[in-house]
DNA sequence: GTATGACCTTGACTTATGTCAAAAAACCGG
DNA sequence: CCGGTTTTTTGACATAAGTCAAGGTCATAC
């Protein structure tokens, strides 16, 4: 449990006192966490596994709206403000989290200075990540959405021209604000025009300088 | 300076040196308060006028992502966080604001607990409302987006099925990520189809159920 | 090894929305 | 009330991206 940025500078008794109220629960691959609508009685802390939270449209087209991972937490932004959850989430893979309850955790927030500073520094974190994926669904086309998105891989990790997609391309469509197809489309040519080279999961970045253009719309494929 | 909600059961003493803290500035209409990009030193509190929050495409579109009103604040994550305002914001009429430093606030974060869930609550809201806009850019076509801030308006007053713009229709095509074009033939698709009429900045909701099957996909004009 | 299903690609087509240009209407300061 | 700016509307057109349908690829389980 050591580690956790929301307990981040935590005082021991505290710490201690978790032990007592933070409940594990497991999900099976593709398993529903919680439901657009649904009240929102805690939230998790993703220990093991990846979780998307998502967005339906009423045709059934699916958005993506971040993709919870190790030590970060789930449906914390509805059980702070007590509302109802505002999207679906499903565990990706085979998931262990930590339930919070929400009067634990408000009686948390109240007494502990550190919390709350650290849960409104994840607070802020997301208001940019949000701030960001509007700019790009609003203003960028799906190219420049996707040469931004190879960009951030490449630079999360040491980048070695070499990124590997930790999602399906279904996925990464629905996370782009798009479907398969065009993903696909784009791929091709981007991958015809000498860009990149994709290999399964595996795309190589031959052409950073054109990547970045992408994403001005400084260069049109 | 009462009844700005950040400051909402804040005691008496730190009320107090706050009156030494604040500075006044005000804006002209069409005044940038900040640009992208530019060090976030500090934050505002709106307290007469209207500014819009916006990020510009390389082609130069326009995306508002909020309008800051009366007593809301205006930089408070980037101030937060640190990090550099991630967005334009302009005074779209003569406005005056309270701005707030940088290190003063932190200050009062840390000592004031009212100020830090006053703050989480703030950020809260904003998330809730950016998750919404992203889920109406990806999911929805222009005219259900209209729909729902006809909607949207009309629920916030009491709703006399007249609602009023309080801004410009380009304006609002920016808003709704869509540009005045667009707008202006949506809402004449939907003046045809007697589901509203529109006389200037007053619309005149003819036909709440049909709006509402509009937002929902079940109605295409 | 092959069968089953998930995932991905491709082609032909449709459509919502953007672009450009011009006219019309509304607004504003003097 | 006038002249000029700004906003809004309209039309003709271009295009990015979605839909539908079919086929291909890949992996995993049996």
């Amino acid at each position: 449990m050591m580690n956790i940025p929301l307990f981040l500078n935590l005082p021991a008794d505290s710490m201690k006192m978790l032990q007592g109220i933070l409940m594990e629960k497991e999900f099976s691959k593709g398993e529903t966490i919680f439901s657009e609508g649904s009240e929102a009685a805690g939230f998790y802390i993703i220990m093991k596994g990846r979780v998307k939270v998502y967005k339906l449209s009423a045709e059934g087209k699916e958005q993506i709206l971040h993709i919870v991972g190790h030590r970060e937490l789930l449906g914390a932004v509805s059980a702070f403000a007590g509302n109802p959850y505002p999207a679906h989430a499903d565990a990706m893979e085979k998931t262990k989290a930590l339930f919070f309850p929400r009067n634990d955790f408000m009686a948390l927030v109240r007494k502990e200075p550190s919390v709350a500073m650290n849960m409104m520094a994840n607070l802020a974190m997301r208001l940019q990540h949000f701030t960001r994926m509007i700019e790009d669904l609003s203003l960028k086309e799906v190219p420049g959405r996707l040469a931004a998105y190879f960009l951030y891989l490449c630079e999360r990790k040491g980048c070695s021209d070499i990124v590997e997609m930790d999602i399906s391309k279904g996925q990464l469509a629905s996370l782009l604000g798009t479907i398969p197809e065009t993903l696909s489309r784009i791929l091709r040519r981007l991958s015809e025009q000498g860009v990149l080279e994709v290999s399964g999961r595996s795309i190589r970045l031959k052409n950073k300088k054109a990547l970045k253009d992408i994403i001005n719309g400084e260069y049109k494929i």
